[in-house]
DNA sequence: TCCAATATTATGC
DNA sequence: GCATAATATTGGA
């Protein structure tokens, strides 16, 4: 696996706090929950590629908070990961809003079905939490299995799109 | 190359 | 519910 190199980072104000987004030559390679360390970058100090996709990424990440399908979304840069992984996030990325799918559905899309551990490690990978759909996978009996930036925030995201109630 | 870890799942108690 | 075995993939020694 290569190792991904970042070239830009800049900062998204939400409702829900301050995100940090990363960037690289290819588009948007990561995104970081808040608490943020303290240091930021301005938007406004971009260059012009990303400066646009920084425009849009906020916006995307602005809507999947509020539970809705981000109108657009910036050139995802997914190389960091395996090929078994961007597979997994492709995958990912098919689910629509408001639905949600098991780690042994996403394990057979990608023709993998045995695979269904390693799509949890997979998920785990995911360097763009909401942006790629990774709490909308649940465990086999629709209960909420892990997420990489808190396990609350996989329920506040499902529970805003109305995918998954704590009842069940 | 081998070993341990994992955001799982199925089974048995 | 909880413990255990089986499974695929990854990362480090």
């Amino acid at each position: 696996m290569r190792k991904s190199q970042v070239e830009l980072q800049a900062t998204i104000e939400t409702p829900d706090g301050t995100f940090l987004a990363r960037y690289s030559e290819r588009g948007l390679c990561g995104l970081a929950f808040p608490p943020l360390p303290h240091r930021k970058t301005v938007s406004s100090a971009l260059p012009e590629p990303a400066r646009e996709w920084h425009r849009i990424t906020s916006e995307a990440l602005g809507r999947a908070l509020r539970g809705e399908e981000p109108k657009r979304l910036p050139p995802l840069d997914l190389s960091a990961g395996t090929e078994f992984q961007q597979q997994v996030w492709q995958a990912l990325r098919k689910i629509r809003c408001g639905n949600t799918c098991s780690y042994g559905e996403v394990a057979g899309r990608i023709g993998r079905a045995k695979a269904i551990r390693a799509v949890g490690g997979a998920c785990g990978a995911n360097p763009i939490p909401v942006l790629v759909p990774c709490h909308r996978v649940l465990a086999a009996n629709k209960r909420l299995g892990g997420f990489s930036g808190g396990l609350d925030w996989k329920r506040k995201l499902l529970s805003r799109e109305q995918s998954w109630t704590e009842e069940g």
